[in-house]
DNA sequence: GAGTGGTCTAGACCACTAG
DNA sequence: TAGTGGTCTAGACCACTCT
């Protein structure tokens, strides 16, 4: 039961330590604010050197699970209530999720199209290529929260017109067609005036101030994928980041 | 010429040799898309062991400073147009000046308070506490950009009331008159229409949408020290986020 | 002083990239 | 195949906390 790190597996073993301390804490087998045994002798047991469970162990302090004091030791850290969105490149999908939130997806407009100006070239490709336009909006609890309209480079991933989006999430199935992983993103944050078109699916007065987000999505080997305009009610849904110094 | 890097300054040297790295960045001598020395012939150069090196080094590849490919080298980033403010714990004063920018700030008001309801439950002290309120407006290139309001512990930063804010910033008079280091901070994003008091200061029409944050900032051992509401013009000032996944 | 994490080393081997 | 970064080790010494 000690050993679920096995020098075999590809993983790296500084990952495979991490996701164990994670299992522990979500089982709660380490609760709150509890002190993990010393770094020299978690080593020991976990039969690596400390430097790895050193690297292991550094993530989690990264992500808040993990507090480590200088002289004192490595505890348990504060569950964490706050929106990973700010700081992480995750779907709203997944951040409700996490959330324990319900919500569901309407798909108001899908199919290939040639991209527009701005969009070829954050996408880096021709006005000839072809790209997967979504226009869709997002419910919590029955009231329109999200708006948004995503522009997916095709030809990287091939099939992806006919996935339907209000039972797959657009990252998994950007995932599964081009065979590769999500890399990395950048998001620009404004406060905007809603316009007409966006008004209408969110329920509100034309003028009313949005958060409004402009983002684009890389796969590994910094190839863009996927570019999108996002209209958020801040009403109804914040932003929150968790900052370290 | 080779060496700013001192095994007897308290600084951990793989911090000497990130700020070393940084520098060679900024001053240009080294340029976006060059190819460092091989990790094991700079560790050399700066006669450091290559363990110390690659921690250096992985700081700035988190930041987005450096690139490392597996198998081809460490490469110098694209020039970053983004702010860290999304993702770092920063003031604007900071990110202004790492961005290059120019700006003056303007005190509105300043003096000792007791604080509001909303204010004594973010800071966990009582209503006959005082607590510093600060009220500025920034200005870029002499145009209003960002309106804040600042509630501090007075208690725990004796005599910062004094402070000419005009000058000196805030997290760095909170950090030398507590004689504790910031450690982390949280904060949220909203849209919202902007009120008339804070209206005027940013010369904005009444109703006008900006990026509104709400903060709330913690020194070591947990304290927390500050809160802040912070209007800002994202007309004139984005916030990035360069998120990983 | 005992126990903890923080830093650093010197060296090894592996995995990926490119000619 | 040569060159690069990625991982891992075993051990050393230091700095901090608590008693």
């Amino acid at each position: 039961m000690d050993r679920f790190i096995d020098k075999n597996n590809p993983n790296p073993l500084y990952s495979q330590i991490s996701d164990w301390i994670r299992e522990k804490v979500y089982s709660g087998e380490w609760q709150t604010n509890q002190q993990l045994p010393a770094e020299e002798e978690l080593a020991q047991t976990l039969n690596v050197s400390r430097g790895t469970l050193k690297k292991a162990i550094s993530f989690l302090v990264k992500e808040g699970l993990l507090i480590q004091i200088h002289g004192k030791g490595t505890f348990v850290g504060e569950p964490k209530v706050s929106q990973p969105f700010g700081q992480e490149l995750i779907s709203f999908a997944e951040s409700m999720v996490r959330k324990g939130l319900s919500f569901d997806t309407k798909v108001i407009e899908q199919g290939l199209e040639h991209p527009k100006k701005s969009v070829q070239e954050k996408l880096g490709i021709a006005a000839e290529e072809q790209i997967l336009f979504l226009k869709r909006v997002r419910n919590i609890d029955d009231e329109p929260v999200i708006f948004m309209e995503n522009y997916i480079n095709a030809a990287i991933c091939k099939g992806i017109q006919d996935a339907d989006f209000t039972k797959t999430t657009l990252f998994s199935e950007m995932e599964r067609r081009s065979q590769k992983k999500i890399d990395y993103g950048v998001r620009t944050f404004e406060a905007r005036a809603i316009e007409e078109d966006q008004a209408k699916w969110l329920s509100l007065p034309e003028g009313y101030p949005v958060l409004y987000l402009d983002q684009l999505v890389y796969l590994e080997g910094n190839i863009p994928i996927e570019t999108s305009k996002v209209w958020l009610r801040s009403d109804k849904y914040v932003i929150t980041s968790l900052l370290n110094r």
